[in-house]
DNA sequence: TGGTAGTAGTTACTTTTGTAACCAACAAGG
DNA sequence: CCTTGTTGGTTACAAAAGTAACTACTACCA
């Protein structure tokens, strides 16, 4: 019990994982676009799973409805995305990228992928491969549309 | 390029874990002591590593100074934490745990073992090797004083 | 119909965080 | 000593996130 330490408690090693690997990227869509982390997660949704509404972000995401709400507001602002009504549910709106969102989209994700081999590029294939498995079981995501 | 995935990118990756497997234990803290996650993080640096400045636990946790002071004051406040000036620099203020701190750091940290074991539980031996030793890179640690 | 419950999304209000300026103490050179 | 620069820590103000209440709509069932 004596040997418990930070280092191998696995909330606070995910939590320093996750602020060290994601400052390089942050930096660079806020600066580009002025864009913050919820946006930059908006927009990817959208640009690479397609049109689909908040709620249906929210659900992948697991991000709180206000948050995406604020977000999408921004994105409209800068004219990145654009939101329709549902025909069949009026409360509902699709949201689509704008062409000037379709082009931070497709310049980010070139970033970002970037970006992920660099953090990637110091493991073996086995150990990406473990890596990537256990951190999917703990985030434990819901099912995305492929 | 095409199957570049949210689910594959480290920084969110990380990010979504981090937040699903420290939602049982924060709740626990903040229920029982009404503490939040920095003041945890003062508490369990002191508890653990014995006492040090703010600077020290800055330094360690890669927490930012300002959050640092704030917890402090709130674990000053729950008579959790009390400071003393060092004799040989007056700017700096060696913390200490109280007796009351000592009990919920005690506490929580039996708490915080069954936690990360309940979240390892999944994993083999092999896997649990990985992920942390590749977390650990990931999060560059400062050495600790052992 | 009409009443009740539930869902999509926004807004108002509060709490927490980030940023920058600041004060007090040390350090080093003239 | 007295400046100039640096460090430990706090505070004030601005930005972001959390919470809860709200509007508008749909769904179901009597």
């Amino acid at each position: 019990m004596r040997d418990f330490d930070l280092r191998n408690f696995l909330p606070y090693l995910l939590n320093q994982a996750a602020e060290e690997t994601s400052i390089g990227f942050s930096q660079i869509y806020k600066d580009r676009y002025g864009m913050l982390r919820t946006e930059w997660r908006v927009l990817f949704h959208l640009g690479r799973y397609g049109d689909m509404t908040a709620s249906e972000i929210g659900r992948l995401s697991k991000m709180h409805k206000t948050k995406i709400s604020r977000s999408v507001r921004a994105l409209e602002d800068k004219r990145f995305v654009a939101g329709r009504e549902s025909t069949d549910d009026r409360r509902r709106e699709i949201l689509t990228l704008l062409p000037q969102g379709r082009r931070a989209f497709d310049d980010l994700v070139v970033v970002a992928e970037k970006h992920n081999a660099d953090l990637m590029a110091s493991f073996s294939t086995g150990e990406r491969a473990v890596l990537i498995d256990c951190l999917q079981r703990l985030a434990a995501f819901e099912g995305l549309p492929d």
